[in-house]
DNA sequence: GGACGTCACTTGTCCTTACGAGTTATGACT
DNA sequence: AGTCATAACTCGTAAGGACAAGTGACGTCC
C-alpha cells in the first residue's frame, strides 16, 4: 500500500497519482492498467473511491475502460483524417472538394422539409419558421472509418430562384455550388468551428468513445450579393478527425461580420 | 413515485427521462431541477443511482451542478466570442488580426528555449530535438471574460535569417508577421483544428465548467518557398468561443499537403 | 434593527455489501 | 487432441449507511 498525501479528496489523489504516471510514460499506450482490487489494495481505499477516481481520467480522455478487460491507456495520436475545409475549382468550372472522395454515404440521404430555428434562421439570415429544405447525410471514411453527420439546408426561397434546386435539392454540395454559379453566382464561403459533447444518439450514430468532442461546423455559401444562400453543418468526432485551413492576407482590414 | 421502462440500467432510465424532460424544455435554462432526495423518491431508486444518473448528465454538457445549491439545466446559447481565424493588412502593409484589439495578456507572456517533439516537429517540418524559442500567453477577452492559452514556437534556424526575431524573437504575432515580410517573405497561413477534453491543469487556468472540450489550433505561417516558419498553438474553451474561417475557390485542384 | 449563530437543506466523499455481466484461462471430458 | 464447461478474474450496477462541506434562511440575541 502506497501513501498519498495530496491536496483534495482521496479519489482525486489517487486519479492525480495515476494520471501523473501516464503523462510519465510509466505506462505506454495501450497497455493495461492496475485493476480495481489491485489499486484498492496500492492506495488502500475503497472500490467506490478506487472506481471515482478511474471516472475522473476516463472523463478526461486518458484511459478507456473494457468490462471484462480492464483500463487501457489510451493513445493520444494525432487524429487519422484530415479533413480540408477548402473548395477548388477545375479548369472547366466544375467544384471540387479535397475531401469529397474520401466519404461513402453510410445511408439513404434523408430529405425533408423544415423550418428555421433562431440558430439556423440566425445563420441565414432569415427570420424564424422560414421554410426550408433539408437533407441529411451520415458519411464514412472507408480508409479510417470515420464517420460524420452532414446537413444541408436550402431555403425554399433560394430554391425558387434556381429551378434545378427546387426539382431535387438533394444533392452533394459540389453539385449544388455548381447549380449555383449556373444561376449566375460567384460564390464564397463563411465557417463557423465550434465543439461540444455529443448527446446519447450522437455518441452512438458516430461511435465515439468516452470522452470525445464533437467538432460542429457550419458552413454558409454566399452567393454574389453576400447573401446567404445555404446552410451546412458537419458533426464529426474530434478523436479520429481534425480541420485543414488556409489563410491568405486580406488587403482590407476586416468589417465587421455578424452582430 | 414514477415508474419507468425503458432500455437499459437503472440510472440509464432515470438520466434518460431527466434528459428527455430537459431537451423537451420542460425546465427552463439556469432553472432548478429536483434534488437528489426528490429525485430519489420520484423514482423509487438509492442515491448513487440518482448521482449515477447526474454524472451522466453532467458529462453531457446538460447541467450545472454547484455544491451546497442543486443542478442546474446549462443555457446552450451560442458562444459569446467568435474568433475571426482571418490576416488583414492595412494600405500600409502593417498586419492586423481581427480580434488582436480584444485580447490582453492576463500575465507576463514567458519566453525559453526548447527543442522540438514529435508533433511540432513534423508540423514544422523539422527533424525531432531541433532548437526552438518559445513564448507562452495567457489571453483574455476583457469583454466576455473568455480565457486562451497562446503558444509561439520559433526554429532557431528561422530566427537566425531575421535579425529582429533573434534578438526579441516574444513578440505580438502581427509583428512577428511584420518582421518576416521585411525580410522579404510572403506569408500565408495553414491551420489544423482540434478539439479535446482539458487536463485538469488546463481547466483551471482557462477556468472551464464540467464537460466542456478545448478548441486547439495549430496555425503554421509559411515562407516564400512554402517553408514553414512558425508555428502558433492557441486553446480556448469550446463553451464560450468559436472560430470563423472564410474560403474562396482555388483555381487548382488541391495539391497533397502532409504525408 | 442589526449582527450573528444555528439549523435545515443541498451536494460531496467514503465506506460496506451484494450480485450481474463480460472475458479468459484452466481443466475435465469426450 | 479437440471441445466444452467451469472457475476465476475483470468491470458494471445497485443498495445502504454515515459524515463532511457549502448555502441560505430563519430566529435569537445584543
Amino acid at each position: 500500500m502506497t501513501e498519498i498525501q495530496r491536496p483534495g479528496a482521496l479519489y482525486q489523489q489517487v486519479a492525480a497519482a495515476i494520471r501523473e504516471a501516464i503523462l510519465a510514460g510509466e505506462f505506454a499506450p495501450d497497455s493495461l492498467l492496475p485493476s480495481e482490487a489491485q489499486l484498492m489494495a496500492r492506495y488502500g481505499v475503497s472500490r467506490p473511491t478506487v472506481r471515482n477516481a478511474i471516472a475522473a481520467l476516463r472523463a478526461e480522455g486518458l484511459i478507456d475502460v473494457r468490462h471484462g478487460k480492464g483500463s487501457f491507456v489510451r493513445a493520444d495520436g494525432q487524429p487519422a483524417l484530415t479533413i480540408e475545409r477548402r473548395v477548388s475549382r477545375t479548369a472547366d468550372g466544375r467544384f471540387v472538394m479535397p475531401n469529397g472522395d474520401v466519404w461513402d454515404e453510410a445511408e439513404e440521404p434523408s430529405t425533408y422539409r423544415t423550418r428555421t430555428t433562431k440558430a439556423t434562421g440566425r445563420l441565414l439570415e432569415l427570420g424564424e419558421e422560414e421554410a426550408l429544405f433539408g437533407c441529411d447525410r451520415l458519411l464514412v471514411d472507408s480508409g479510417t472509418g470515420t464517420r460524420a453527420m452532414h446537413r444541408t439546408l436550402i431555403p425554399f426561397e433560394v430554391a425558387e430562384g434556381v429551378p434545378l434546386l427546387a426539382e431535387e435539392p438533394c444533392k452533394r454540395p459540389a453539385a449544388i455550388y455548381w447549380v449555383l454559379t449556373q444561376a449566375g453566382h460567384k460564390l464564397w464561403w463563411s465557417e463557423t468551428v465550434r465543439a461540444h459533447m455529443p448527446l446519447p444518439d450522437e455518441r452512438t450514430t458516430l461511435q465515439l468513445p468516452d470522452a470525445t468532442p464533437i467538432l460542429h461546423l457550419a458552413r454558409i455559401t454566399h452567393g454574389t450579393d453576400d447573401r446567404p444562400l445555404i446552410l451546412e453543418e458537419l458533426r464529426v468526432g474530434a478523436d479520429r478527425a481534425e480541420l485543414a485551413y488556409r489563410i491568405t492576407a486580406d488587403k482590407q482590414p476586416a468589417r465587421r461580420a455578424r452582430t
